[in-house]
DNA sequence: TCGCACATGTAACGTGTTACATGATTCA
DNA sequence: TGAATCATGTAACACGTTACATGTGCGA
């Protein structure tokens, strides 16, 4: 029973998935196909592999389901450890790196949060805007260093990245409101 | 001399920089961990290997600065195949794909576009805003199938991807009016 | 002479990508 | 009976991450 590694964003996104729906690695297959959390990778070659780590690390467990239909699947849902380690990940503390170089896990991680209390949802759009500000200036000192008579694409393509923060911290305080309104 | 391979996103990125000022290994590094540029990793567990890949490639070449200082360094420059590889990088067709999973190589393209002619930025910037548009809508679609009693995170996630995209084509069609202004 | 910044690497490891393999079940 | 879909994998490969190794020249 591996005490072990943390898990990849991957395992995460699969892990996710088996908690809101248990379900067999072929369907797990189809989502990522079809789905917007396909960004996370794809194929067979990494998805299987993947529920095995997991399997492995005793965070989900697969069950014959032999309600005969086709070909008898196996269906995956997280174990009490997979459990635990879910929502540790989800509750996890918003790191400056997470929104440096982790964006997309950051979204990953709040669109799981339905498996947690609103206030959970709360509390994770509240730190991001506040991480996400303290970025947004970090960055902004930067580019005012930028030479002006320097070529201006390298500026351009840094003030893309620093629009899509601030678009970021706007879309987390418009979020955080829906949260207000919902549990008022 | 080698054929072969595509060069990864982060080759692509050495090249470019030694192409905007040649270098040695360690100007690399710590431009990458200065800048921007290092949200493509970073370390010399990865520089090193991918400028030796690029130069057993033959994409660029190093010859030693004696111009005495302090330790001889090796300084890297794209060679005439190197340049190529690049500059028809630069310029390549925007996919979809790249829209979808590789904005970031799109805008790391752009960054190094001062290496063309201004016309090539106007076609890029105009081409990136045609299939981010269309993307756009693409996912509008799909937004709108999503089941209302659903839980809401996982569509609010979604829409932060969408804002994004939006803030993509908003971003290039300004951008695009600069190159406008600076060339009339 | 101690330590730090300069400068360049290498080895182990895990994981994702691509491509291929296999076999069951349903339907035309 | 053949094709398509369901369902699950495996093998080769390359790359990035992490951690470690090594040595030089300079200033305190």
């Amino acid at each position: 029973m591996g005490r072990s590694k943390e898990p990849t964003t991957l395992e995460f996104a699969i892990l996710g998935l088996v908690a809101l729906q248990p379900q067999s690695g072929y369907d797990l297959l189809q989502t990522f196909e079809s789905t917007a959390i396909g960004n996370f990778s794809s194929s067979p070659g990494a998805i299987y592999p993947a529920l095995r780590r997991l399997e492995q690390r005793g965070l989900v467990h697969g069950a014959v389901d032999d309600t005969r239909m086709l070909r008898p699947k196996k269906i995956f849902r997280p174990t009490a450890r997979g459990d635990e380690v879910l929502r540790s990940w989800l509750r996890r503390e918003i790191t400056r790196d997470d929104v440096r170089r982790r964006l997309d896990e950051l979204m990953l991680r709040f669109a799981f949060h339905c498996l947690l209390p609103a206030s959970a949802s709360r509390e994770f759009l509240d730190e991001l805007a506040r991480e996400v500000d303290e970025y947004v200036a970090e960055l902004t000192e930067q580019l005012e260093l930028f030479p002006d008579e320097a070529p201006p694409q390298g500026r351009m393509a840094f003030e893309f990245g620093l629009e899509n923060y601030r678009a970021c911290a706007r879309w987390a305080r418009r979020m955080r409101r829906q949260f207000e309104e919902d549990t008022r």
